[in-house]
DNA sequence: CTTGCTCTGTACCAATCGTTCCAGTAGATT
DNA sequence: AATCTACTGGAACGATTGGTACAGAGCAAG
């Protein structure tokens, strides 16, 4: 079998979602990979630090392309927004699975990606703000609204696993899912 | 000067604040806290896992005594609310201050101390849930309410974090506010 | 069959990890 | 003054960290 550069990065994320970037070892990695460290820095060379970052990379591209852009402009704006819920619960495992970058942002990891940290979000936010207010909310109202959903968002997941309740997440969701109709 | 054990906590709070419970080395502790690894380990027999705990016990404490009790009991829920808002703000700094709680929550730190974990999190939304009921909402809507609400607080926190906005916060927190009016 | 290149496993490195240990200081109690 | 206990700093421990080096496996092109 042929392992690619690509094929790793959904592994990688895994094993710093579960463990965080400090507690990501190399030899967590190597296990959840089943690569060794050869073929690690083969890949990798700059290491530890260039993995996350590749993996921060794929998962904006990732959201991109499957959410933020159909936000950006899919001609019927509650179908963009029905279609991230949906992406949202799967991807989220219902808060049984974390957000990396939320999880970075909240250690001194963040100093050292902050800059993807930023943009995750703040594509989020803006590509949010943009449907809502193709839905017709004021362009004022729909701004706060989106940073007030993907706060809920990552604060749902955060609830979520700290109390092992999917369904909590899920009510959350829906509660913000609420916030939005018109 | 006399160094008592109460008087760590709050300093090795910090030091796992910032660096995560993984990233919180001793050498980061004994720098943070000014204390010898002969002192730490005289308070804290268990080592790290021990401090880390003392940490979250304390936290609780405090958030009880400050919070959750106002909330519970007091006469004027709308008064007791309020204070929470104030109280949070104040605590998490604007979101410039981790909620270790919840940090703890997104990596496998959770696994370590998750009674404490779940249980700083049910006291929060039952006492606000409890002060929502008094305030005149209706039971069930009361528990989704502080559900929400508790969330969001994390959520603003994480994206306040993650974009350095103490605005977002306040923002967030605002909106938040405005859900629990009655 | 040979060459050349990408990929891989392993041995190894210095540095740091959490923890243990202990001689020694400080301060209160006799 | 003598004794006791609580506390302190730092040396040292084995284990593990992130990273390097390198010989060899696998495979396509010549």
């Amino acid at each position: 079998m042929v392992m690619e550069r690509a094929d790793v990065l959904p592994l990688l994320g895994e094993a710093f979602r579960e463990h965080g970037f400090e507690g990501g070892s190399l030899s967590v990695i190597t296990k959840q990979t089943g690569l060794g460290r050869g073929s690690l820095y083969h890949f990798f060379p700059g290491g530890k630090a260039e993995m996350a970052a590749a993996v921060l990379e794929d998962i904006e591209v990732w959201f991109e392309r499957e959410i933020f852009a159909h936000l950006r402009s899919e001609a019927d704006a509650q179908a963009a927004i029905d279609a991230m819920w949906a992406a949202v619960s799967a991807y989220f495992q219902s808060g049984q699975r974390v957000c990396l970058v939320g999880a970075f942002a909240l250690s001194d990891t963040r100093d050292r990606f902050g800059s993807a940290v930023n943009a995750y979000f703040e594509r989020w936010i803006e590509a949010l703000a943009d449907a809502l207010r193709r839905l017709g909310h004021d362009g004022q109202r729909a701004d706060a609204l989106a940073e007030q959903v993907v706060a809920g968002i990552q604060g749902a997941i955060t609830l979520a696993r700290a109390r092992r309740d999917a369904g909590l997440f899920e009510r959350v969701v829906a509660g913000l899912r609420a916030m939005t109709e018109k």
